[in-house]
DNA sequence: ACCACTATACGGTATCACCGAGTAGCGGGA
DNA sequence: TCCCGCTACTCGGTGATACCGTATAGTGGT
């Protein structure tokens, strides 16, 4: 698929939050899971410039932990406030996707 | 809904580009049509950078009609490239929408 | 004369994903 | 031993997009 860095904006920070929400990971391991679930044109630079917002922004817990196989890892786990925002981006996903896919069913 | 900015970010321009497909419209009913789609805070100006983003990369016809209530209308219809333009966002939309859900649902 | 509604244009701003280059640890092959 | 590939993170800068504020202007009502 084809460029999809425009309709990414505002939905990939979301995807990193839940990501991280579901199991505590870092950035290397988050940006193969995106390239995994689909998002293949997504880098690590993409990801890592999200974590570093996410961590300024308050949302996420970092634990800095060796590893065996390269540099030492940045661990991020949500907070409260991370969850709240993993809620809050759910519920817009919710609301502009059903009234995007009623555009498209022609239905009004 | 609170702030949806990012969110439409990429996706909007489809939005604009949908609602003159189905039918051949001006900037002024193209607001109110995604307001009352439940794009409530979308404004005039927003749909107008818009529309003379579509114009001026070719993807439209443009014809200026008189009102009988206010200032001439411009009306947009799409072209060919507009047609496959519109055809390119649906199939972006179905691949990242349903991988987001996905995502959502917890599979992978 | 004023105001509300209709209708468009345009310069400037914030945010976001992305790019490119740099730094650095680890292991394997020539 | 030296280079290369994979792992892992940082940071300055770019381009695209939605939005804001303001301006201009036609029509009809009070």
């Amino acid at each position: 698929m084809d460029d999809l860095t425009e309709m990414l904006k505002g939905t990939l920070e979301g995807c990193v939050l839940e990501i991280i929400g579901s199991e505590e990971t870092y950035g290397y391991a988050i940006t193969r899971r995106l390239n995994d679930l689909g998002f293949a044109d997504v880098i690590e630079g993409t990801v890592y410039t999200i974590l570093l917002r996410l961590e300024r922004n308050g949302l996420v817990q970092v634990t800095k932990r060796p590893s065996e196989v390269g540099p030492p890892r940045k661990f991020y786990a949500l907070n409260e406030a991370g969850r709240d925002e993993l809620a809050k981006f759910w519920a817009k996903w919710q609301y502009v996707s059903t009234r995007i896919d009623r555009l498209k069913e022609g239905r009004r």
